[in-house]
DNA sequence: AGCATGCCTG
DNA sequence: CAGGCATGCT
């Protein structure tokens, strides 16, 4: 039993030098498990004798955790021998004696001696040397994990962090902070990743993830790695090769040690168990996965593992329902259960709290399908052939999970690694009925048939009303067709099928399957008739059939059936949605309509060009009725365009539309939230309870969190304009009343991704593709990192040359030119507030000028504005304009205060949201900046440049020049201050030299970088303060409108194309807008040291004076002459550069 | 707790 | 660029 640990140890060694021991014994025993069933009895002697080496382990142990691992840590002369331990088997490893070995191993050396992992005696085999070459440190070499300390009092709770192997981590990471640390006991910041779980062990957690089994093993006072272990990775192989512990104590300290995460506990409470089982119960919801791991590893990993996973991620969604039906009792167990555990959760973290809760608010069904399990899985320890029952039961069981709609655990909100929001409840719904009467489904089969009458009814009602009411009939269409696509095929995962163990379930399946296979034979006869009639004949059989099946089969076929009569309505009603689709086309095809359709049509397609993965994975014929239907607002009023009666429906409809409809691929998934979150409220869903599948809506249903916008440039860009329609999802999905065109959508099968879910509403069902995928943009700056530079203008305003200021004075309302390509903006300068549109949906639609209505004050300041020329005086909202505004303003100051920062932009109501995002954004020019001065700075040391000073900036140099791209792509400052490349010489000499002394390898290494830098920053130009300064920016970029290439900026031409960067320049002068648009830009190096002089061969001039490099004491103020107070701008009045603003320190 | 900042990610 | 999170300070 002891020699489990053993076994675990050697697991460790082999996946994982170190930092490994916590779970060791679970893959032991695990391990040993499959041995008594597996061929691999044979094992190497040596290698045993190393195990059998005497130990400190009383026979008593099992029954006590580890004790105090801090002990046996401590212990240098056990870490010693255990080293030789590990060494042996690390040598038989690399032998290439693999897990086979291993595993029979451990599995010989528990079974023969149940001895614990000491070797107090050494290892027989070359011990020492073999550590001198492994370089075996102490801290390579995981600690015993059984301290030869007998009389350590058995311990229900893991070692405290505190103790070594906090002293650990920390020596990993003093030497980086060496100086922090005697400063001040400071915590350091050991940032593993954004989303790590933030606690005492966030140090372990930094570690590599080991895939594969050995992740289970972490050093005993390290196990909460396994947290992030298995987060990262493993969820299946884990709990495939779990077990349980050879020892209880060790159980109960791991259970919790572990929390609901990983499931160490073991389901068959050993004899001593009890103690433990407190803490067990604490962790309720690891049992039954324990259990089932249990199950796996007796019957064999593969099938089972699926198996298993099903049935958690049945119970899941189970557990879902519950929480739904008894909110009240969920809620409160929920809170206070698990706070830790879900703490360090992320990864699997909806799975983890969802279980927990589900355990929490067991419900008596509940209980007793666990208990299930549990017995089951239990009974099968024994004899497993011979007990028909538990497999039975398992079957059932497994049949119920089946039938759930996703088998796959998606994330809640689609989100990985961030921290995922709670679970909503909303989730819960669309499962309910068919998961929880499916839980009682053995006890009371007639719940089935009662079910699917009563969906048969309803679906019959419906179908035979589908003549009035279109916009019902297209909720019903849409939402049950998405899923069925899938579901026939393979109503559950193939895998399953396979589980030798499921042989009952294979059979339901294919049953299941077969019944589908007629009902699709059945079903093209049928789609032809669209007959109710029919349908309710074909229910009648399945009803007939599902009636005569065993009980068993019941569940499974149930929901086979019922997947299968949605599809088949689906489809149906698909059809006769069709029909009226195109009948409502014929009738939308007044001009004005059209042509304001077709605007919002560009703009739809636009928005959905610039999301393209999510758009292209979106069914072509899922969203045709819905945007229709959905919206698109017209401007002119609510949306009533087709004079037949339907509409007005459709146009009440639309409140409950959302939840219905809910494309798995989501064209609505993020434009929506507004929506999503009224859903809950309005719905009232003819489906009710029905729906067995919702689950894919489920994001939409997520609490509506404030949006904010990337304020990109003035340019106008896909991005840009695909974000600013999602604000307004009337204009985003645009009505394609040929939805059901030329493809209908019945047929078609899972259509192939299309880029454009809409049709044109009016004559062309297809209309081609408006604009290609990416244009030159208006600044046509051949960056390739510039994905979002524009793809509309050329064609949309290239028959328009008027000057920007037209633009705005362009009424939103303008009558948009009937050519397919019209303008743009009017739907653009629509903005409205998420309110607005709530507006909308209920019925005013008169919203548009509402761009930041004094009501919404929370989003003030966030909300996107359409309009790119803050036309307001004091608007709260920050502009494309000041985005470069800012952008320039960093050429001056690269850590000014919020404060500063804002009397910069007088123009601006701050508020503590756009006050934050004006920070940000100077964060991010930073971010931007010092990447790049890194790069460069590496590139010169990897260009063999000696020392900083050779590093020299001059205003032709490359990284200028990428910089001015940044920064300035427009060009609106003519010329890039000289104290702005002094500062760009000074970071990269700052980076060079950290590099060169490799200071790099230290965290926070940039640290001091940064603070030279921050000393660098001097007054911004008074001028930026003027309130036509941002209107120059506006007037000179004029990008949106040109057709290609970069605007003629006026300076530019005013100074015959000479080159803004000419200030010191020794070089000809060059045309820095042309430089753009050809591929040739000065070749002169950026850094001219001894080689990269060498690229201009001429004496770059420096026209720095050499700095000294003390980090400590920069030259604040430029010891360089300034560059001339010139006017950056244009021919615009020269503002005198007041040197009255202080500089700003952020530091 | 609230805020500021930095890092990471999409 | 913006969101989210971790961290540190107050």
């Amino acid at each position: 039993m002891h020699a489990d640990t053993f076994g675990f140890k050697t697991t460790v060694l082999r996946e994982r030098p170190r930092d490994i021991e916590g779970c060791g014994w679970a893959f032991g025993r695990c391990v040993r498990h499959r041995l008594a069933t597996s061929d691999h009895q044979t094992h190497t002697i040596d290698i045993q004798g190393a195990c059998r080496t005497p130990t400190h382990h009383p026979p008593h142990r099992p029954s006590t955790p580890p004790p105090s691992l801090s002990c046996g840590i401590h212990d240098s002369s056990v870490s010693e021998q255990y080293v030789c331990t590990e060494l042996v088997l690390h040598r038989v490893i690399e032998e290439g004696r693999k897990r086979c070995f291993l595993m029979s191993l451990i599995g010989d050396s528990g079974k023969g001696h149940g001895e614990g992992p000491h070797v107090t005696g050494g290892a027989p085999d070359e011990p020492s040397s073999l550590v001198g070459g492994l370089r075996l440190g102490p801290r390579d070499v995981a600690p015993p994990y059984w301290p030869p300390l007998p009389l350590a009092p058995p311990s229900m709770h893991p070692p405290p962090m505190g103790t070594h192997h906090a002293a650990m981590a920390h020596e990993e990471e003093s030497d980086c902070f060496g100086e922090k640390l005697l400063k001040k006991p400071k915590r350091i910041r050991t940032r593993v990743d954004a989303g790590e779980p933030r606690n005492a062990y966030s140090a372990f957690s930094s570690l590599p993830n080991l895939c594969g089994v050995s992740v289970n093993a972490v050093r005993p006072g390290s196990a909460p790695n396994l947290f992030s272990a298995s987060q990262s990775f493993c969820g299946l192989p884990f709990v495939n090769y779990f077990n349980p512990p050879p020892t209880v104590g060790s159980r109960g300290m791991l259970s919790e040690l572990f929390g609901a995460h990983t499931k160490p506990v073991a389901p068959i409470p050993p004899e001593d168990t009890v103690s433990t089982m407190g803490v067990l119960d604490k962790v309720t919801s690891s049992s039954v996965h324990s259990a089932d791991a249990v199950n796996s590893v007796i019957r064999g990993p593969e099938p089972d593992n699926v198996l298993l996973r099903e049935i958690l991620q049945g119970r899941k969604r189970d557990l879902l329902t519950m929480e739904e039906l008894e909110a009240a009792r969920s809620l409160h167990n929920n809170n206070n259960s698990y706070k830790g555990a879900t703490d360090t959760v992320e990864a699997s973290n909806d799975e983890t709290t969802t279980t927990t809760g589900r355990d929490e608010s067991v419900t008596a069904e509940d209980g007793r399908c666990e208990s299930e399990v549990e017995e089951t899985l239990s009974q099968a320890n024994s004899p497993r052939a011979d007990s028909p029952e538990p497999r039975k039961r398992l079957e059932n069981i497994v049949s119920v999970i089946h039938s759930s709609p996703t088998p796959n655990a998606t994330p809640v909100n689609g989100c990985k690694k961030r921290k995922l929001y709670l679970p909503q409840q909303h989730e819960t719904r669309p499962s309910y009925d068919s998961q929880t009467e499916e839980g009682e489904g053995a006890a009371e089969p007639d719940n089935k048939t009662r079910r699917l009458e009563e969906e048969e009814e309803q679906s019959e009602g419906r179908v035979a009303e589908a003549g009035e009411e279109g916009g019902l009939q297209i909720d019903l269409s849409v939402r049950r067709r998405t899923p069925d696509p899938q579901r026939p095929p393979s109503p559950k995962p193939p895998t399953s099928t396979s589980s030798d163990s499921n042989d009952a379930s294979s059979y339901l399946l294919d049953y299941a399957q077969r019944l589908i296979r007629n009902q699709e034979a059945r079903l093209q006869r049928e789609n032809d008739l669209k007959n109710t009639t029919d349908l309710s004949e074909k229910l009648q059989l399945l009803r007939n059939i599902s009636m005569g099946s065993q009980v068993t089969d019941l569940e499974g076929l149930a929901d086979v059936l019922k997947t299968e009569i949605t599809a088949s309505l689906a489809v149906i009603i698909d059809t006769i949605v069709n029909k009226y689709v195109q009948q409502r086309k014929l009738l939308t095809k007044q001009a004005e309509v059209a042509a304001e359709q077709l605007n919002r049509d560009i703009a739809s397609q636009l928005m959905e060009r610039s999301r393209s993965p999510r758009s292209q994975k979106m069914p072509d014929r899922m969203p045709p009725q819905m945007p229709r239907v959905n919206g698109i607002p017209n401007p002119h009023g609510p949306l009533n365009l087709s004079p037949y009666p339907g509409s007005e429906n459709a146009l009440n409809l639309n409140h409950l539309r959302p939840p219905l409809y809910k494309p798995p691929h989501g064209f609505f998934h993020g434009n929506m939230p507004p929506m999503g979150g009224m859903i809950p409220t309005g719905q009232t869903s003819p489906y009710g309870g029905l729906e067995p599948e919702q689950d894919e809506a489920l994001p939409l249903v997520v609490t509506p969190k404030k949006k904010r916008h990337k304020v990109t440039d003035s340019r106008l860009t896909p991005r840009t304009v695909g974000r600013l329609l999602e604000d307004f999802p009337r204009y985003g999905p645009l009505p394609s009343m040929g939805g059901g065109g030329p493809n209908s959508p019945r047929n078609s099968p899972p259509p192939p991704p299309l880029h454009h879910p809409h049709q044109r509403p009016t004559s062309f069902p297809q209309p081609p593709p408006l604009l290609p995928v990416s244009l030159p943009t208006s600044v046509a700056i051949p960056n390739p990192s510039l994905h979002d530079t524009g793809l509309l203008y050329p064609n949309y305003y290239g028959h328009r040359s008027s000057p920007p200021m037209d633009r705005r004075e362009e009424s939103p309302a303008g009558p948009p030119p009937p050519h397919p390509h019209p303008l743009l903006h009017p739907a653009l300068l629509a903005a409205t507030s998420p309110d607005s549109f709530s507006r909308f949906l209920h019925g005013g639609d008169h919203d548009r000028a509402s761009d930041c209505s004094p009501a919404d004050t929370h989003y003030d300041g966030v909300q996107p504005t359409i309009s790119f020329y803050a036309a307001e005086p004091h608007s709260s909202t920050l502009t494309p304009m000041h985005l470069r505004k800012a952008k320039l303003m960093f050429f001056f100051v690269r850590y000014p205060s919020s404060s500063v920062l804002k009397t910069y932009f007088p123009d601006i109501k701050f508020n503590k949201n756009n006050t934050a995002q004006l920070v940000k954004w100077f964060s991010n020019f930073r971010e931007f900046y010092y990447i790049q001065m890194e790069k460069y700075a590496r590139q010169a040391i990897s260009e063999g440049t000696k020392s900083a000073d050779e590093v020299v900036v001059n205003m032709d140099a490359e990284i200028i020049r990428a910089l001015n791209l940044h920064y300035n792509r427009n060009n609106h400052l003519e010329q890039i201050p000289e104290h702005f490349r002094y500062v760009v010489e000074q970071t990269l000499r700052e980076f060079f030299k950290a590099i060169q002394e490799q200071k790099d390898q230290e965290q926070s290494w940039k640290k001091a970088i940064y603070k030279v830098i921050a000393r660098l920053d001097e007054p911004v130009p008074e001028y930026f303060k003027s309130p036509t300064f941002l209107e120059q920016l506006e007037t000179l970029s004029g990008a949106p409108y040109l057709v290609s290439g970069p605007p003629p900026s006026p300076h530019t031409l005013a100074t015959g194309g000479s080159s803004p960067y000419c200030l010191h320049r020794t070089s000809p002068v060059r045309a820095p807008v042309r430089a753009y648009e050809s591929p040739i830009w000065p070749q002169v190096h950026a850094l001219a040291g001894p080689t990269a002089g060498g690229g201009g061969g001429a004496p770059v001039l420096a026209a720095t004076p050499t700095v000294q490099e003390d980090v400590a004491g920069p030259p604040a103020p430029a010891p360089f002459p300034k560059p001339p107070p010139l006017p950056p701008l244009t021919t615009r009045r020269q503002y005198p550069k007041s040197q009255t603003l202080a500089h700003n320190h952020l530091c």
